[in-house]
DNA sequence: TGCCAGCTCTAAAACGATTCAGATTCTCCG
DNA sequence: CGGAGAATCTGAATCGTTTTAGAGCTGGCA
């Protein structure tokens, strides 16, 4: 038989319902439902003609949207970034989270719903999480206490939040039953590198930040700012580095020097342009602690421009362990990616269930590669 | 004053509807209905108390999937991929479309929903496509002349093919006012990557493919295989190789050679597999085409584990010039992958908007580095 | 024959909102 | 003072399903 052009829906009409096909065939409307949904309901000879029937006419099946109301399910899993999306995808660690989240959550035929606040437009930022059709809320970034947060937790539905510090940390915020949370041992891991640079011999350290904060400028961190963290992995890996700092300062007491700057956004660009300014205007450092792959993989786009060598000059550390950074040859903290996804989707599907919910903490730990070195005495 | 402990939804009853509102209020449900969203409708201060009201009952605002089913709009966009998304995500170039799609729909308060086949389970694979709540699709990744595609096409919504041939040509299917179509110049990009290495003299060239099929088995690709190849990238890839080598042989008649492997999946590791296989068998080789720089990554890294220094021993070029290629050095084809996410946006936009289907095809451009040489005698 | 059980199928009530078409009341002006 | 028109609010229909409770019928078994 010769293989027909496929027939785009109906000839054209406006758009066919359940009831049209029951009208059409005689029957109610709940005998085709159920010939649908529960083909254990009616004769099997039946079945076969509404389907046939169904066909014809060029109904789809039962409309997902009326199907999601009565039946008070959606399917769908909302995922909130603070960000705008073209940023939140620059960084290939949260591609890979993003990946094994949505396959832990399709064994549940649950999908991903992206909600993003929009970037700058006049648009209300919280409209998205206030509006969407989700049977749950997963919180990927947001700045503590923030409004956002509290949208979320207002509509009440099981949530996870995603490197976020406990509810209960966070002022007018109370713990709740149904909103788990999944991190990382941020600040043993960002501990573990600056440990790595002392180590080497380092004593002029510069700092790449993520944000501090949402909607700030970036550049050079004033002494103030850094009270006023309200990204959780920026003030705990922050103050991984400062205690280490500290710490191993009992040896050399007041040799080691901080120098922070924080990037604008988490991309390759922000991340080198940071690192450029910086070094150019401290000469001295020898050595960059970057809170993440992507920031570190600018910080090394910036050495090649300076002509510094990586690691005679300069010494670089990152932060992720993301997928490429291996053939970039980068001494970085390595965080489960992966199983912080996994983790994520089954917290979620726990408090789907109606448990209530368990916290759950990942390790971390230093995966050395060749972009640390000994310091060197520096022939300024 | 002093911040109360944020309180969850309501005291905790099941769930505050609108009506209840109204009848808290003696007020109707319409006049609830319009204090959220005509404001324009009631006097001002009786808007104020129903939002008191609503406040103090814990009622957060029009379910929005009851007022989805009424407006008969979602304000969702389904992005359908054929692959497991833990897969599609691994590739940085797959996440920048997704980002700047993002960006572009944001702008008209449209959020993504990421529609995956499931990976081996027993369900449905067309069940998320089938049963999406959303206002248009737009199809990533897909076989030509699938049964996923012919699902999407049946759903009747505003559809955006990426990267797919035309409906018309697909047996079976026919061209659609609704259905838009986005893509590159694929086999021209190719066909530059292939010439590159012709001029620098290489005859012996290794070609990573991407998937054939869906659900292939990878490794070594037989002669009758070739005609077979239902991704449409992965076949106008080829095409572009194929034909620049048929056309170059011109002048070195019969001298150049393609060999042919498929990697399972568009991932670092399939890569390296596959070209550690390749390499192996065929130690004449001198060059390797890749479909991917994720693919040309894993070609890198299995040259590294050979010892084989690149380029001086191996050339190797990537596709897609995705945003870490630069830092790897890697010869490249380029695509505008954010533009390509923008344009597809703009098209849903401009379907969603009732005008007919306009259908885009976008440029692709060599980018030399330092992964590729001149041939040099091999010593063997 | 009588009765219970098991199949099929149906009627009608949700699900939670939006919106059109009035019904009132108010305002303003000639 | 009368009436047009604006401002404000309401009733009821509708969006397209799912599902519960039960009606009719058939067949088996005592």
């Amino acid at each position: 038989m010769a293989t027909m052009p496929f027939n785009p829906p109906p000839p054209s009409s406006g758009r066919i319902t359940l009831r049209e096909v029951a009208r059409a065939l005689g029957v109610s409307v709940a005998t085709v439902s159920n010939a649908y949904n529960r083909p254990d309901q009616l004769s099997a000879s039946l079945r076969e003609r509404v389907l046939e029937t169904a066909r014809t006419l060029g109904y789809g099946g039962p409309d997902p949207l009326a199907s999601s109301l009565r039946r008070g399910r959606t399917g769908v899993i909302g995922v909130v970034f603070d960000a705008p999306l073209e940023y939140a995808f620059a960084d290939p660690a949260a591609a890979q989270f993003l990946g094994s989240l949505a396959q832990a959550l399709q064994g549940a035929s649950l999908n991903l719903l992206l909600l993003a606040s929009p970037g700058d437009g006049q648009a209300d930022p919280l409209a998205p999480v206030r509006g969407a059709s989700v049977d749950g809320l997963i919180v990927y970034s947001a700045a503590q206490n923030s409004e956002l947060l509290r949208a979320v937790l207002s509509r009440g539905l099981p949530t996870v939040l995603v490197d976020q510090p406990a509810l209960g940390d966070q002022p007018g915020l109370a713990d709740q039953d149904r909103a788990a949370r999944v991190g990382i041992d941020d600040a043993g891991g960002a501990a573990h590198a600056a440990q790595h640079l002392l180590e080497l011999g380092h004593t002029q350290i510069g700092v790449l930040c993520l944000e501090l904060g949402p909607r700030q400028g970036g550049g050079r961190v004033a002494p103030g700012r850094e009270r006023q963290v309200s990204y959780h992995p920026t003030a705990e890996r922050l103050r991984g580095y400062r205690e280490t700092v500290a710490a191993g300062g009992a040896d050399q007491p007041g040799h080691v020097r901080l120098h922070l700057t924080e990037a604008e956004r988490n991309t390759l660009n922000d991340g080198e342009t940071c690192a450029l300014e910086l070094l150019r205007a401290e000469p001295q450092i020898t050595a960059l602690l970057c809170m993440s792959d992507v920031l570190a993989c600018g910080g090394l786009r910036a050495a090649q421009t300076l002509g510094w060598a990586v690691p005679e000059r300069l010494s670089v550390i990152g932060y992720d362990d993301s997928p490429g950074s291996a053939d970039l040859n980068l001494t970085t903290v390595w965080q489960p990616t992966s199983d912080k996804g996994r983790r994520v989707g089954e917290a979620m599907l726990t408090l789907m269930g109606g448990e209530r919910r368990a916290d759950v903490r990942l390790p971390t730990r230093l995966v050395v590669r060749g972009s640390t070195a000994k310091l060197r005495r520096l022939a300024l």
